[in-house]
DNA sequence: TAGGATCTCTACTTGTGAGTATGATCGAGC
DNA sequence: GCTCGATCATACTCACAAGTAGAGATCCTA
């Protein structure tokens, strides 16, 4: 079992004349808030490990060497510990926004920083929870609010894209379409991240960047994209592909 | 209880040289196949709005106006239905794979052709299952099995990258990379277009190729890209953001 | 029409995990 | 020493959902 250190027998009094009350309910709150982030950690932890049904909150507080009830005292709900970790992931994204708008370059570049950003909270321990995240695991009040932080973080990409745009730093293209393929690259790093962690959040970020950039097209050379001739010729399928389940 | 099908050697009883004892047993056979994909079909309807784990097997059955044992009749268990849904996602990207190695055109149309299946895989009804059927949720077997195909896939996309810049037809780059930030792109698909579905599979698919192949740079007009001199002076912050989590 | 195979139901068992009631323990202040 | 508030544990309740037992219904073949 865990204990409070310190023996019983007493070092000491109350050395100091109390100076303030305050003093120590200070601290207290201080150890109250360390205490409670590391319950958060703990569960962002053991969500990523295995997934937000498959922890119990008895495993968050086993891994935390106590028992449920303290982590009870620490949070209201498992509900919440989900949505604390999430909000924790996406504030750093938030703050990648806020930095950025300070920068006096070209929007693409901005949008750059962003990404790299992005990419390493994605990469993050909250990485898991904020991406994963269901809205149907969160009462209507927490997803309405996990759904407007998304939907900030897309119109920012969006905005960003289109400045890029208008500036001539990034080639035409369809905004939302483009957010949601550049979004959905630097997501999806939290599925495949925890079992290939041989680059850091920085360096995969720093890769994708690279892709988005430069597209798949060979550049210079003439060979520009989209000969339409070239085109695979869309093998009109029917729409739905003969799948194994008969229809 | 797993159900003689067909029972193979099974002779026995039923010699039978009768016309066709075997033709009602086929009728049987199918109408059994039918409605175990039915079965099927409607798990994976279930598990794309609510999640996997807060579908119980009576909303399935309720969805398909039969009881719970009724469903439990056609599978055995709830993790072999989420399974099956996910090789029923997975086999259509699989067949894109076959069927694009039939085609003589350059691997990056080959490449783009695969994508677009792949998208419309995603953007299906199976799209949920495929995309975040999590490895915890299923038996050591069925997770082996599962990340089996997934790599499979995965490779195959890098394959197909690696042939692109041999073959001048894809812009050098890191294949590894490449290939998870377009496979992340599409999979995310799966997370927004239960919401938005303004745009049909193919569509996105389309859209989401002229990205990857375009790049952000603008093309053409001297501009070329990477102006070193250009870059947003990485910034370097410790790598980790000051998080709202005390550390 | 009997008899067996197939299919579906009602009614249960069982395990698990979220959340809680209650009280013990500790440090600080009077 | 006593109290008070903060902290944590033991031991519960309770709901829900996975999976099962076993009987009834239905259809097919003989």
């Amino acid at each position: 079992m865990n204990h409070r250190r310190s023996s019983p027998g007493a070092p000491g009094k109350t050395p100091v004349a109390a100076a303030s009350p305050w003093k120590a309910s200070h601290e207290r709150q201080r150890d109250r808030a360390v205490k409670r982030d590391a319950v958060i950690r703990a569960a962002a932890r053991e969500f990523n490990r295995k997934g937000y049904h498959n922890t119990s909150l008895d495993d968050i507080a086993a891994r935390l060497e106590v028992t449920k009830p303290t982590v009870y005292y620490y949070v209201t709900s498992k509900e919440q510990l989900l949505f604390q970790c999430f909000v924790a992931g996406v504030e750093r994204i938030r703050e990648a926004f806020r930095d950025v708008r300070r920068l006096e370059v070209p929007a693409r570049e901005r949008l750059n920083a962003v990404l790299r950003h992005y990419g390493e909270a994605v990469a993050s321990e909250f990485g898991w929870c904020m991406v994963r995240a269901e809205e149907q695991d969160l009462s209507p009040a927490m997803s309405r609010h996990i759904k407007a932080l998304k939907s900030e973080i897309d119109h920012g990409i969006r905005r960003l894209i289109r400045e890029g745009i208008q500036d001539g730093s990034i080639h035409p293209c369809d905004p939302k379409m483009t957010a949601f393929a550049l979004a959905g690259a630097l997501n999806w790093i939290a599925h495949w991240y925890r079992e290939d962690q041989s680059l850091s959040g920085a360096q995969i970020a720093e890769a994708f960047v690279r892709v988005f950039e430069a597209g798949l097209s060979p550049r210079g050379n003439g060979a520009l994209a989209q000969a339409p001739a070239a085109r695979p010729a869309p093998r009109r399928r029917a729409r739905r592909a003969p799948a194994p389940l008969a229809r």
